[in-house]
DNA sequence: ATCTATTGATAAAG
DNA sequence: TCTTTATCAATAGAT
């Protein structure tokens, strides 16, 4: 039924599932401490928040933008003597402001490719992105068939050079068999390491590869329409 | 020898001796947890808290001046163009490195997700990604969905209110002709301006609504699933 | 600051 | 995601 609880040490989850549900709680958790904070001892509190997929949660008590002047103004006064005459200071303002349009721009188009944000968008420009969407799905979805079916090629092409290697080798131990045969020597103890002729009797009839099975994960959506395409 | 502990309301400690030990403790829990969510959940994490009298605590995961850059690109798209914490700007020579860095990897997660640059990513990456895509993808026709049935039923509605104002003006031409034919007025020209007593006659049978046809595109792949969920 | 009784948070499982 | 349960962790109140 319920889980016997363990503790659990503080570092990077590796599991992907595992991870998104301890940060959904534990976020909250944070959040609402935060909060407490902020209400029960009177304290101004930010906070900010990026999940590992680039989503942002936040909480202020005031507001962001008053708590993060503030900080600036305290940071500030551990700082040098700031503002170095505005001279050097405006082209590298100039240069991040448009570094940070852009990145503002770019990271709401990644937004709204994962859904987020798209009320203010009109049903033109929402047919636009769904068009590119299934654009990069069919992409992803090739490119994720082709890496697949090389993966089970390749195992195959070494599957294939292990059962002529194996030949090579039976051939060879029959033919020391035989050596040794006629220079009356007792042949038992290459039969002993003979065992492995049962894996070189499976190159009459190739077995249904069960080796392929586990190389990769539970659920491939293979995306039919791109295994006809080669 | 130890306390009974009692919960306690989630209001102003009126208290100061206790509103001050309560900050101490629950700070330190704050901020622990603010870092292990960062670590577990591979989350960045700024938090800002200033005490009542005016002290400040700090922790990010990564660099404050990061973090604040991110949330100001973040939420830039949804405010007025507005000065983010320009103070910082001039201290910090890294800037721009930073956000250089932080363009570079959101632009290539944007071009992965439009379906380019796949080929360095494993099987696992393009799994999560084509989950990813789905999901925006699903989210896009969910929205398109909801604002055409909007701009429907905002059309409906006014082609309603143009069948009443329809029928409330042919009543009173009606009711005019019959004044005016008890008046003994020569009713021709009334009859004349009757040119519009064709489409109030329309009243009766609403057209199929030929009107709305304009109202978007030719090809409008609904995506069917999301007409049923309202 | 330190110590416990308690409340609160949350890992694991469904 | 939501719920449940068993445990672990945080902390209120007292010293």
């Amino acid at each position: 039924m319920a889980g016997k609880r363990e503790r659990i040490a503080i570092r990077r989850i590796d599991n992907l599932a595992a991870r998104q549900v301890t940060f959904s709680k534990r976020r909250r958790g944070l959040f609402k401490k935060a909060e407490e904070l902020s209400i029960l001892c009177d304290a101004e509190v930010g906070l900010v928040v990026f999940s590992a997929t680039g989503k942002l949660f936040h909480f202020a008590s005031t507001s962001m933008k008053q708590v993060i002047d503030r900080y600036d103004s305290h940071s500030k006064n551990l700082q040098k003597s700031e503002a170095p005459s505005q001279l050097q200071s405006h082209i590298d303002d100039g240069t991040c402001a448009r570094l940070k349009q852009e990145l503002a721009e770019t990271s709401l188009k990644l937004r709204q490719m994962r859904g987020e944000e798209l009320q203010r968008l009109s049903v033109q420009q929402l047919q636009e992105l769904e068009k590119t969407l299934e654009s990069g799905l069919g992409s992803v979805l090739k490119t994720k068939s082709q890496k697949i079916l090389d993966e089970i090629s390749g195992l195959e092409r070494k599957r294939m050079e292990l059962i002529e290697e194996n030949s090579r080798l039976k051939e060879q131990v029959t033919r020391m068999a035989r050596m040794e045969t006629q220079l009356g020597v007792d042949s038992e103890i290459v039969y002993e390491e003979g065992q492995s002729s049962e894996s070189v009797t499976n190159t009459s009839y190739p077995r249904p590869s069960t080796d392929t099975d586990d190389c990769s994960d539970t659920s491939l959506r293979l995306g039919l329409p791109f295994f006809s395409s080669k």
